[in-house]
DNA sequence: TGAAGTTTTATGTGATCACAATTTGATGGC
DNA sequence: GCCATCAAATTGTGATCACATAAAACTTCA
């Protein structure tokens, strides 16, 4: 049934009020986030639909929606896998996000209230904890959430959705580099950003932002990182 | 079987060679951008599927794409829809625009070559026919063109996707109020930018088209122009 | 032994159907 | 006249099936 590699994914409890599509979505997107799918691997609606356990039905319409947020790619011959990646589109993917993100950030500013400064505050700390544990895992899902609540300030949404599809393009890849080696440095740079929001300091804050990304993705960005997430 | 207000979509051939989804996609996609579905209006599958004569399934496969392109909503009630546009969102998306082109733009350039920026001026002569002709249509079909080829010009391709979603999304606001006037003052930010091309001058790229987006999308940022694209 | 041609299998696409939930339209009461 | 209530119609969701195509496996020949 497997053509390469065998996939495992960790499904997760299905809500009753919720459609399978979008459970299915959830769970196939969980699994791109944790690079439980081999990238270059061929799926085939019929082998996700008996491990979830559902029809073909809801695999196809998520399928389609992952593709379109570049998750998932599709290939000319109609078939769908984890987009391979390059030593020039993870630079170029990093520069996106530095671009994207630091604009986000300076537009959301002016939306900061306190409340949410001390939430981002939390997390913060809920980084500094993860971090002593050694647990990558927890590390790269909180400090994504440390970078949406910023984010998500301001309530004219628009930049979110198109950040979100950096994070999934990068994030396979990322983890597999992050589980080699758990960072500190970023603690440096979230106090830099939260001061910046504390001052209401934009060009601080995007600084902060921009070097908090590209410290984050350097480690990943050296030669023999990458090389082994290419041929991974 | 009209809920509201009748639509009508101007259907373009359907090529055999290619799927029954890519061409609904395609067509409700440029049905989108033409501002031929009337935002808020509920777009429901079957009645879609009779207008374009196919059957539901690539209705909805298409919708979900669009959906997640940022190009339709998906409301709570299952219902999807042109998103209602707000003036605050509207400035977020030019403002997105703006961050996110001038990158992709600087990103390009050292991929420019002769080749290219001969198609961006054959590109620019056009929209110069096409202005004084007082073919909107044609001068916001073919000043698309010209960004894309700027942009494309960099073979590793993460941004254009993001832009496309963020044209979707100001595309039928930007047509009713081109619909009032045709601009000229975009060949200035043109001549510019393709001068600044041809010395290969990142940061005078960066301000043309800038400028350009920002001219372009400016007229519709008037309160009333706003005003009457909101209530449309 | 290896490559080309053929058969067999597997896969995506699209159509049809059943069902539950939502919306709509009518009805009755204040 | 207006709103709550209920019945009928509509809609999205998901499953199953048929078919054309692509991939794979097998056979055959050089």
């Amino acid at each position: 049934m497997d053509k390469h590699s065998p996939i495992h994914i960790t499904l997760e409890q299905r809500d009753e009020a919720v459609t399978i599509t979008q459970w299915v979505y959830s769970s196939l997107r969980r699994a791109v986030m944790l690079g439980q799918l081999p990238p270059g691997r061929a799926l085939t609606i019929r082998e996700l639909a008996s491990l979830l356990g559902v029809s073909p039905m809801p695999i196809r319409e998520a399928l389609r929606q992952l593709s379109a947020e570049g998750a998932l790619e599709i290939q000319g011959n109609r078939r769908v896998m984890v987009p391979r990646m390059t030593a020039m589109k993870f630079n170029e993917l990093v520069e996106a996000r530095i671009a994207l993100e630091s604009h986000a950030a300076a537009q959301a500013l002016p939306y900061m209230d306190s409340d949410r400064l001390a939430q981002i505050r939390t997390l913060d700390d809920q980084i500094d904890v993860a971090e002593a544990a050694g647990d990558a895992e927890t590390v790269m899902q909180v400090n994504q959430d440390f970078h949406r609540l910023i984010y998500t300030a301001n309530p004219h949404q628009v930049t979110m959705p198109l950040i979100e599809s950096l994070w999934l393009q990068l994030a396979p890849f990322m983890r597999v580099a992050a589980s080699n080696l758990v960072e500190y440095y970023q603690i440096d740079r979230h106090h830099e950003a939260m001061e910046a929001i504390a001052r209401q300091d934009a060009i601080a804050l995007r600084l902060a932002i921009a070097a908090d990304i590209r410290d984050g993705c350097a480690f990943a960005a050296s030669p023999e990182t990458l090389q082994a997430l290419i041929s991974a």
